[in-house]
DNA sequence: CGCACAGTTCGCCCCAAACCGAAGCATCCA
DNA sequence: TGGATGCTTCGGTTTGGGGCGAACTGTGCG
């Protein structure tokens, strides 16, 4: 009668919203805090804290201890196949939760992932950088080839040293569904892009708004 | 905040116990009925009701209406492709519901699907007919060609006539993840196979046992 | 027409689980 | 050492949803 794995079990744990927002958010490929995963759910540390618990048990997370914060990420890539295959389908099923409109096409266009530019722009630069060997791409890996170095130092950005985070990684687009770049020279660069006025926040949402001549200069600078 | 097609609606519709055996059982491609599903779920018809309602309002199931029978199935391959991803995953986590043994691989190499042959024997007939020109495919379409035609009454084959089932249908096939062929003709060759003396069920499971002269004939016969 | 059967609707019960306030650890920093 | 911070544990409340009995609808059949 009963064969095959127990999916219940897993698409349980996947089926409450608040878990669910964190297991989207995780989908970067980024290890976040307990206490970030509780804002991304929308919910208390303290029900934070029991999804987490019940995600682990789970198997669908792993969790490392720093200090005393708990960085969570996917346990498995299985967990983002299976992730990735109910965002298609629940796309297709006409769930959409995004609100066609304005805002909504800005958002695809560009917006702040974390403290990095994602969307087409992010993509974009990414895409621009690997092309234009200033990225070094392998599996698992990413790094600032020499010439990347010299390109970032002659635009004049910045990259905080301080951090112990990765300088590049690959974060994976939500809207796009590609690679774009995080760690501290994305971060870098958005900072950048700001200073130079380029673009600047929309209130209230993620979205980033380029001037005409920030974009202009902005895909000039990366060769975009 | 929320970004993204809603994931947690979907996964907390397969993540019931009940609605997740009832899916598991449409993966066989085959439309079941409302009274089907709830022997399968182990549930009661109203319960089962409920359920089925709520998969279908879900989009993960079509129902077609036939006499006083309501027919289920997955309402598209996206579906099934979800399911699948969580049985790898839910499998590799250590879920395991299947137990290995000599039984299992009997199952994936030749079993019953309802009426017709499934598994690796099901795949490789359809594939074959496929080849030798028996069989025409089309998207969402499947017709006996004239040399088919001629191929099966050369074979002694006969096809039951009053069903209202077609005569040729795809069915997904579990184990192989490729289609199998079903319908009136299926059945007709499975019988046919019984009838020859080629293989015969395995009592108590839905394994089928080929003779070593059986499996000879029966590939010569479709050039498998 | 009357009966049988498949499935649905209604009403109600009940419990697992989601949630938060408050308190308790553990770690970092000054 | 004391206070701030990040996270967990405990206790108690609430509710969404799964479950079934009973009754209703619709189809098939003689």
């Amino acid at each position: 009668m009963k064969d095959g794995p127990d999916i219940s079990r897993v698409a349980a744990l996947i089926g409450d919203p608040g878990r669910a927002n964190m297991l989207a958010a995780l989908m970067s490929g980024k290890a976040l805090t307990a206490g970030e995963l509780a804002a991304e759910a929308g919910v208390s540390a303290q029900t934070a804290s029991a999804h987490l618990q019940g995600l682990e048990a789970g198997r669908l997370i792993s969790r490392a201890r720093q200090g005393r914060h708990h960085y969570f990420k996917l346990a498995s890539d299985d967990v983002a196949v299976v992730l990735e295959a109910l965002m298609g389908l629940a796309a297709k099923t006409g769930q959409l939760r995004t609100r066609t409109g304005p805002r909504d096409a800005e958002l695809r266009q560009a917006r702040v992932c974390y403290n990095h530019l994602a969307g087409d722009m992010g993509v974009a630069l990414f895409d621009a950088m690997v092309a234009r060997g200033f990225l070094d791409v392998g599996p698992d890996r990413l790094a600032l080839t020499a010439i990347g170095q010299e390109k970032i130092t002659q635009l004049g950005i910045v990259l905080g040293g301080k951090s112990r985070a990765p300088l590049c990684r690959e974060c994976l687009d939500w809207s796009e569904r590609r690679s774009h770049l995080a760690g501290r020279l994305g971060r870098g660069i958005l900072d950048h892009v700001y200073a130079q006025g380029w673009a600047e926040r929309v209130e209230g949402t993620r979205a980033v708004r380029f001037t005409r001549h920030g974009d202009v200069a902005f895909r000039a600078a990366f060769g975009i």
